[in-house]
DNA sequence: TCAAAATCGTCAGTACACGGACTATAGTTT
DNA sequence: AAACTATAGTCCGTGTACTGACGATTTTGA
């Protein structure tokens, strides 16, 4: 007997909404629910690479200009990074991490790398490798999707049309 | 050479989130950016199954009462969706969809397949089925990995925690 | 050099996503 | 029947996540 709820378990992007439940999950009670995951990402390119600018944070991170904005203030309120305005590009947020943010990324570095393995331990070592190859290759190919393919029907045009659906 | 963001590449919990902002953007130039994924999920539900609450409605689909009520309201601020209470059981909302709303949901349903199709598209036959059997199993290994391992630290203390750090 | 174009960040608006507190209702126990 | 417990929904607060509009600044090109 087949239900819509088992139907779903067909749909690959059902199922990536699902797998990011599960590792929100997973990451409160393994890692730490203070530091969010995309909080950790953050921290963790920041402690790669220094004095980088908010636009540059997001290209490694994934994540775009508005979400690192508010992810980066929630940190430099808390103390863990610091931001500053760019003497030679006073366009740029500046951001560093502070000694109690390097600390806290280094802290949290061993839990995430336990939750992770955790998130894939029902699979097999070579399951695993598999699952890392498929989905980077599916995030991979998102680049060449969006640049092609723009196709009949303009992603921006139907933006619009939800806002005007809306106000009508 | 290897960056910060190269180095998320082999972190599963990064990569399940890229997916699905890969799977959001898709949606939104394939399917339909009036009706986002999770409102989709929810009408194809409520197409399968009518007259159910919104706590079944929540598990269907996978998502919490609180997300549920905010969905539900919107669908039916459009017209999609009927929201009444149960006279047997006043505690309960009952769904329902609309015409326009059983409309809406079969002429998206072949939309929905086609974005699936594409969002895997790089992969062959075998690995798209391989890649669906895994995240199934991740998906499915959570309830086990919920219900045990409530482990030294509870969820909830930590999550007390947060919050006593942040009126601190 | 100076106006146009590109770039970075911010802000407002919309939508998921979750936990916890609260209310209303239903079911159970004594 | 009254007290207790369980359940469904709502409301509030927090935190992603994205788009579009805007302002400040830099870069470019005539």
């Amino acid at each position: 007997m087949s239900t819509s709820h088992d139907d779903l378990r067909h749909h690959p992007g059902h199922l990536i909404r699902r797998a990011q439940q599960v590792h929100y999950w997973l990451w409160n009670a393994e890692v730490s629910p203070e530091v969010t995951s995309p909080q950790f990402a953050c921290l963790y390119a920041l402690r790669a690479e220094k004095n980088i600018d908010q636009k540059t944070l997001g290209e490694h991170v994934s994540l775009d200009r508005s979400t690192v904005a508010e992810v980066v203030t929630r940190l430099t309120t808390r103390g863990l990074v610091q931001r500053f305005r760019d003497p030679r590009d006073a366009r740029r947020n500046l951001l560093r991490l502070t000694p109690a943010g390097l600390r806290t990324t280094e802290r949290l570095i061993p839990k995430a790398a336990r939750m992770n393995r955790i998130l894939v331990s029902v699979l097999s070592e070579c399951e695993q490798a598999e699952l890392l190859r498929m989905l980077n290759l599916v995030v991979d190919a998102d680049e060449s999707l969006r640049k092609s393919a723009p196709s009949p029907t303009l992603p921006r045009e139907r933006v619009r049309e939800r806002r005007a659906l809306k106000a009508g």
